[in-house]
DNA sequence: GCATGTCAAGTTGTG
DNA sequence: CACAACTTGACATGC
């Protein structure tokens, strides 16, 4: 890990891509409708959106400093489709791409300046695991792009799941080793797993993450969707070990179900955060955790509440 | 204007 | 065997 963010102890809520109330908008396009453009059209377009993206995560980092709020999750498409075969591109090729990284600049300055976490978690399709070497290629040039983007803003993390099981969760873990062991060193220092809801466990990945230092992001949502023989605290406990091995400040996830806990599907997430989900072991620590509801900075701000940790600086209404 | 269908990609579990 | 669910919109199209 390149760097912990902290010099604050005690529980720092994040927010995950979005604002509900906040005026702030991320924008995107599709491989198909740039297609139907010429590739100067493509580049134009393309550049307008990269440059809204970036005065937006300017916007939102003031924004949470404003509310409080000291970690937050980027959202991957944050330049649309640039990894994408047929239309993809590099900063150069932008008309605006100076101002683009400029503005990277500023948001980078300002999140370290106020202490706000920062994180990425590429989506489904990064599969490190994956038997197709095809999976395995597109997944590892997506990284790239993350670890690239993570050293313009001084990103801390970059959280995947360890993918699919294939029958032999040893021998995909196997692969996902192999494949981590030659990742681009932006992406290696910063890559953590995160257990899933249907495969992979706190337990299926604490040993391979002990034997590679890889931190896990315990998600305790995932963790009770899909339990092993692990208790929260222990599992919490272990987690804890390898991030402070690291010499970083623990990372965890949080999550209500959006039916309760009686229900058939208890996997999509609520609104907001139930205050009995929140683990009573995770009030004394200090480490950061990511709110995934959607109600979003709202929930973010109501469990903060609930959890007596508003700064006299940020209670505001 | 507003409603609706569509959007790069993987894997798993369900109907 | 096809399709929805994960993250969950936002955009493009068509009325």
């Amino acid at each position: 890990m390149q760097l912990a963010t902290s010099s604050a102890s005690g529980l720092r809520l994040g927010l995950c891509c979005l604002f509900n109330s906040e005026p702030i908008r991320f924008r995107t396009t599709t491989a198909k409708a740039l297609l139907a453009l010429p590739r100067a059209g493509q580049l134009i377009k393309l550049s307008e959106l990269c440059l809204h993206n970036a005065k937006s995560l300017q916007a939102a980092l003031q924004a949470l400093h404003r509310l409080g709020i000291g970690a937050f999750r980027i959202m991957s498409p944050l330049f649309p489709r640039m990894t994408h075969p047929d239309v993809g591109y590099g900063m150069d090729d932008l008309p605006d791409g100076d101002a683009i990284l400029t503005t990277l600049e500023t948001c980078r300055l300002f999140a370290q300046q106020q202490l706000i976490r920062l994180s990425f978690h590429p989506d489904q399709f990064v599969v490190l695991s994956s038997p197709s070497t095809q999976v395995v290629a597109s997944s590892v040039q997506e990284l790239a792009y993350h670890g690239w983007l993570a050293e313009k803003l001084g990103v801390d993390l970059i959280n995947i799941h360890a993918g699919g099981v294939y029958g032999d969760k040893f021998a995909a873990l196997q692969r996902l080793a192999e494949v981590f062991e030659d990742l681009p060193e932006p992406v290696k220092s910063r890559l953590t797993l995160e257990n899933d809801d249907v495969s992979y466990t706190p337990q299926d990945l604490l040993p391979f993450c002990q034997k590679h230092q890889i931190p896990l992001v315990y998600d305790v949502h995932h963790h009770r969707c899909n339990p092993d023989q692990l208790t929260i605290e222990a599992a919490t406990e272990q987690a804890a070990e390898l991030w402070a091995a690291k010499g970083c400040e623990q990372y965890c996830h949080i999550s209500s179900p959006k039916t309760g806990w009686g229900s058939p599907n208890p996997k999509p997430h609520a609104d907001y955060i139930t205050l009995d989900d929140f683990p009573d072991c995770w009030r004394s620590r200090t480490m950061t955790t990511d709110v995934e509801a959607k109600a979003k900075e709202l929930a973010v701000r109501r469990l903060m509440s609930d959890l007596n940790i508003l700064t006299a600086n940020h209670c505001q209404h």
